[in-house]
DNA sequence: ATTAGCACTCAGAGAGAGTGAGTGCTAACA
DNA sequence: TGTTAGCACTCACTCTCTCTGAGTGCTAAT
């Protein structure tokens, strides 16, 4: 692929873009020529500037104002910038640091992500839970609730917590459910949960006989998401310190879509097996996010995808910190989470 | 205590603040002439405003605009309609339908209260999970996390999961804990968490000994509210509709405020035995509410408070439809949850 | 005690002028 | 041929000024 741009107004469109990053306003020609690292007279960068309005990277907002980069050019200057956005060692110490220090908890230390993400970059956070396919399991309860519905609750290593219910199969009694789960917790602490299944299923046989499988198929959504993985959204409100939020009806339109939740769907949608997406503007498929763009990242527990965290910021969002952050974040957090979940089980408790 | 206005006042003033609370623009005394509830010319009015003026009970924001009402007066207002703020028939209809639709599991339940809340009035809504002290036991695991700490899983009826961590005792090891959780189980299944404590004394003396008592001081925090407790927040963004919030700085605090989540020690505060508190402005210890009102009213399980909620808006709120609202909000949760979380414990399960 | 009348106040809306950052085009220059 | 200087033009913003109208307080008449 042939360059698209030449050298020169690749510097001058990434210019722009810094500029508009940092100020928000329309960037002129003038303003250009007065920085070190361009070394031309503003009529020449209008002539460029003329060009690259013509290629679709630049708009006007009227004829006498500057230029403001396109989401085309975003998409540019994010592709250019994705290689080098890398944090200092201090700042990334730092962030290893904090996230550390609440190593206690599971929920502490997806919070204390999200709050994290969120102070850094000034924009909103959004952090899911992880997944609990591939946490080892320390203990189940299967709690009957209703005819028909039970309650299970899982524990994980280091407490993590959730609960889900359940749909029983007709034909599975309370004292199946006992049974059940004290066959778990007797013979399958420390397994995975998705492996819990299948280890499970003959002894089920042994045990239950011939309902076993559907008892397997109720078990299946254990370890799949069906009790709707929670997360944590931080820093909704910074995003009324952006002059594109100055109009209240907008920011008031932008924290209603937030707080119907619909967004996190499309937003932590798992990509699966991507690492790092960047939605921006009209990328995203929710119109509410239109002037907004959207970096995602996955997270690993023992190398596998278990969850996401987003940052969402408007379309002039500073993309190297933040996807800097987020690579680092995510780096982080994978490794603070492995070392809590996949620690070899214990034998179930420490004697003094 | 003799009348503080006569009632030729007390009617221009409710009208006032009545005006006032619908257009939160101060009123003139043309304005209040044109009222059929008022029939007075603008000149005798205005004689009557100076006087209220000088009480204290109206402002002037400045000479050549109308009276806005002073927190003294919403004190006032607020006062006289307590009694007769009351919902149609079809309104607490409305409300107590949909919270039966909901009874499947308490946490739903709190968050549809909050959602209608916000969704009724407008304002923002805060409302506390329930208090675990009441309810009945259902099922408990005391899950050994680390060295010194476990974590105590309590279920109880309808599926109300909570998890609280627990510093275990030196001396008490897994086996203990096991050993506990089964007894409790076995013996205490469908008692009430208080009672849990001393009814299970007596079995733990035989058990484990010596150790029984600080077993129980562990226990004890189950019942209280160590694990602190969650709530519900919906509707910060109608905050944004109202002029007093047109100013985005205003706004950008108070949302920044309302996620810090420090407001809810105020706002939820037990306030022990009182039934509803109405808070006007600078009356709230909080800075970031002295533009603010907030009503409080706590719900009951079984005619015992084990939670609040609480209603935020403007300070020019309809006092008279959020205490109606809240009132009756009050009455359906408690029903509902006094339902789900006191109905005999059964016997452990539907067999078919 | 109430009201009509009147002079006065003052925020807010609207019109108009001035400012300055920006553009596009043309012609000169290296 | 690419770069630059010069110039006329555009247009959002800001500032100032005026006008308007809703409101007041006081006084005198009813």
């Amino acid at each position: 692929m042939t360059q698209l741009l030449d050298v020169r107004k690749m510097n001058i469109l990434r210019a722009i873009v810094d500029d508009y990053i940092l100020t928000a306003a329309p960037v002129g020609s003038r303003t250009l020529s007065k920085r070190e690292d361009i070394e031309l007279s503003p009529a020449t960068i209008r002539n460029e500037m003329s060009d690259l309005t013509e290629l679709g990277f630049l708009e006007q907002p009227h004829t006498s104002a500057g230029r403001i980069p396109s989401e085309k050019a975003y998409r540019l200057y994010v592709s250019n910038i994705m290689d080098r956005a890398k944090l200092t060692d201090e700042e990334a110490e730092y962030i290893r640091a904090h996230l550390e220090r609440r190593v206690s908890e599971v929920g502490e230390v997806i919070k204390e992500t999200a709050r994290m993400l969120s102070g850094i970059t000034k924009y909103t956070s959004i952090v899911q839970m992880p997944h609990l396919k591939n946490a080892r399991l320390k203990h189940i309860s299967l709690i009957p609730v209703t005819t028909g519905t039970a309650l299970a609750v899982i524990v994980t290593n280091s407490g993590y917590t959730n609960s889900i219910m359940l749909d029983v199969p007709s034909g599975i009694t309370a004292g199946h459910l006992e049974k059940i789960s004290s066959l778990m917790n007797e013979r399958l602490a420390g397994y995975k949960l998705v492996d819990v299944q299948k280890t499970l299923l003959p002894l089920l046989r042994e045990e239950i006989g011939e309902q076993a499988d559907s008892v397997a198929a109720m078990l299946s959504s254990l370890s799949e998401d069906k009790g709707r993985r929670g997360y944590e959204v931080v820093g909704a409100a910074n995003m009324l310190d952006y002059p594109e939020y100055a109009d209240v009806s907008k920011a008031r339109s932008f924290l209603s879509e937030l707080e119907r939740g619909e967004i996190f769907k499309e937003v932590l949608s798992d990509g699966s097996g991507v690492e790092m997406t960047v939605r921006i503007g009209t990328e995203n498929d929710n119109p509410e996010l239109k002037d907004c763009s959207v970096i995602t990242v996955s997270y690993r527990v023992g190398g596998e995808q278990v969850g996401s965290m987003a940052v969402i910021g408007p379309t002039r969002m500073d993309y190297e910190k933040v996807v800097a952050v987020l690579r680092c974040m995510s780096e982080s957090l994978s490794n603070v989470l492995s070392g809590m979940l996949l620690s070899e089980p214990d034998a179930g408790g420490s004697d003094k």
